[in-house]
DNA sequence: GTGCCCCTTAGAGTGCACTCGAAGTCAAGG
DNA sequence: CCTTGACTTCGAGTGCACTCTAAGGGGCAC
């Protein structure tokens, strides 16, 4: 994995989206979610989230079908997709065949992966938690704790 | 986290290192630990491996104390420790101060946060494996697995 | 009407962590 | 002697995922 996933601060997106019957301007989204405004429209640009219907004066309105979307691509960048797979999936959902079984594949596909990811974390953390537990010993005297 | 170790494919290192006693090449420690030779020499050029010996021929030479610090460098690397940070590390190994107490909290804090980052890829997996749920529920006549 | 604020677009810029390239050195093999 | 290949340094280039800028529009308060 070359990639981290954005550390987004505050996502009330989770909690909120159900109650959400209006649809959000573009600034509304970001503060629910904790992206930018930049990377919502970036977003669009690039082809992962398309459709987002506009208003009169041609600004965004985000339905809920949209948040749902948005939340589903937030979940798999915070987990490391890079952002070419997301827009795989992306183009499978607007695909005019079915694609039910390719994306539960695709999404099987990277949960495995992030799994991996996770036992491999571990590993790690097993090696830094020993390197913390000799500098412990060493400090014993000073640092009782 | 905005960046994601790397996916070091090869490492042996963890079981080799033992009986390594002749000083390893650059290219040798590659071979050893799946990082290329450009960012073996570039971890020495940022700081992150410094006093890394040279032969008469100005080639490098690695010691296992050396190998020992590179392997350190790689876990935290791959569990999301930024560059900049391991620099710090590395600041405080060459300090001519005691610093182990400092080196064990960066250690501690890092530790921390990848478990806190692990709980997130939890929370996340969650919400991708209640899609995946769907999708076989909805393809369940085509797929009955 | 005039700030003001949020919005629009498209293109350019940024930061990170490598990754590569050019030019040169050195030791061994044929 | 000449080539080959692994090594040296240092500066430049790359890919990813944003992030910012410039130039402009819409609508509301004063």
């Amino acid at each position: 994995m070359i990639n981290e996933p954005p550390d987004v601060a505050t996502c009330r997106v989770d909690e909120l989206t159900p109650d959400v019957d209006e649809p959000l301007t573009v600034g509304q989204v970001a503060a629910l979610t904790g992206l930018s405004t930049h990377t919502l429209r970036w977003y669009e640009r690039v082809g992962l989230l398309e459709g987002v219907a506009r208003d009169g004066s041609g600004h965004r309105r985000y339905t809920e079908v949209d948040l749902r979307r948005l939340v589903l691509l937030m979940r798999l960048r915070a987990t490391g997709m890079p952002v070419s797979e997301m827009l795989r999936y992306a183009e499978l959902l607007r695909a005019d065949t079915p694609t039910e079984l390719q994306r539960m594949q695709l999404l099987e596909a990277h949960r495995d992966r992030v799994l991996n990811h996770i036992a491999d974390l571990h590993r790690d953390l097993d090696v830094i938690n020993s390197k913390i537990t000799g500098y412990r010993r060493a400090l014993s005297p000073a640092v009782p704790a």
